[in-house]
DNA sequence: AGTAGATGCATCATCAATGTTGCAAGTAGT
DNA sequence: ACTACTTGCAACATTGATGATGCATCTACT
């Protein structure tokens, strides 16, 4: 593939993100509008909306394992390992989007496999925490590696220009700390 | 209306709650097969997709203000009248699904008002808690209302079959503590 | 400069979803 | 029991998205 052909895919892939996770249903139409390119292109690159979407899904997982993988998870305690895999997901600008939540669901057993194996490090990364006392003995893990997937969805999608770093703190801090003034004597 | 029919519609909006938040591209024919109807008897009663989704936007936004309405906010301390709107949200099955998610952009400017309503409640709730000194001075609040959304969608798609109490527990406690054993020294 | 590859544009076929209608069978409410 | 309403089924027209193709133009790489 020559060069400027391996461009064109690259913004297809973040125009699809963009508009997809705006709205799934939205046409090729709009997604190669999104992209600044014709509708054509797109299904030459792509034979099918289906394969379109099934290589978003690898490209997503592929660049949020990047970002997991960039941080060298087990040499530094399990709540700043947190953090920094926080802003590396962060510094990923495509969200917690679309191209996410399809990867689990992926023909492609390769795609799935790294999800999993994203998920996984994530799971035993709040054990750790947990295990060396920094989360409570009875925290819920799945519950908390939801709410910590939810947490780092609604910080991409909010108010955006916002430093990846300003971002992980906010999230790793209500993550752990909540709202409350006197957390305690909350409940 | 007879009786019977407006069973009927119910059971529709119900099941178009169900399969749209599944899948927001959803085909009028799955929402008719998960109610259990024929496709045309849901044209019957809903014109256009647009006018189904419109009516399913008003729906859940008046189960959500009724919902809300239910509780004595004022009467209560904030963190307790958090509880009992959690609980009472989450009472509505429906879940944070489909519906609410276009209330905000319905044609029906008295769904918007009243959408607009329940939106102002919660942001009230949490800006006298914190006046209250049961959240901390500098919360952002609108940081805090959207993960206090995100929450609630959590705890209603997550497993179910939990009481509504429970995950009302689960969601404010959450919000307010986090999951760290010493909150005050976590960041 | 030359060539293979890439894109845009116009056009076409196909298909799935939408929306409509008529009719027969069933049911709620009187 | 009667009636008006409701539903299911089958058939149909319409529309919009999808996917393919041929051709002219342009551009990246040698």
């Amino acid at each position: 593939m020559r060069a400027d052909a391996e461009r064109t895919v690259r913004t297809i892939l973040e125009a699809a993100e963009q508009v997809l996770s705006a709205d799934p249903a939205a046409t090729m139409e709009q997604i190669a509008e999104a992209a600044g390119v014709a509708r054509t292109t797109v299904h030459r690159r792509f034979a099918t909306r289906d394969a379109l979407i099934d290589a978003l899904a690898a490209w997503a997982t592929r660049r949020f394992a990047e970002a997991v993988d960039a941080v060298p998870v087990e040499d530094a305690p399990p709540v700043v390992a947190l953090y920094q895999v926080t802003a590396s997901v962060l510094e990923v600008k495509i969200g917690w989007g679309f191209g996410m939540t399809r990867a689990s669901a992926s023909p492609d057993p390769e795609v799935a496999r790294v999800h999993a194996d994203v998920q996984a490090r994530c799971e035993q990364l709040f054990r750790r925490a947990r295990d060396a006392g920094a989360l409570r003995a009875d925290t819920d893990l799945a519950w908390a590696r939801r709410v910590y997937y939810a947490l780092i969805h609604e910080a991409s999608t909010g108010d955006d220009g916002k430093e990846p770093g300003v971002l992980a703190t906010r999230v790793v801090d209500t993550l752990l700390r909540g709202f409350a003034a006197h957390p305690e004597r909350a409940v």
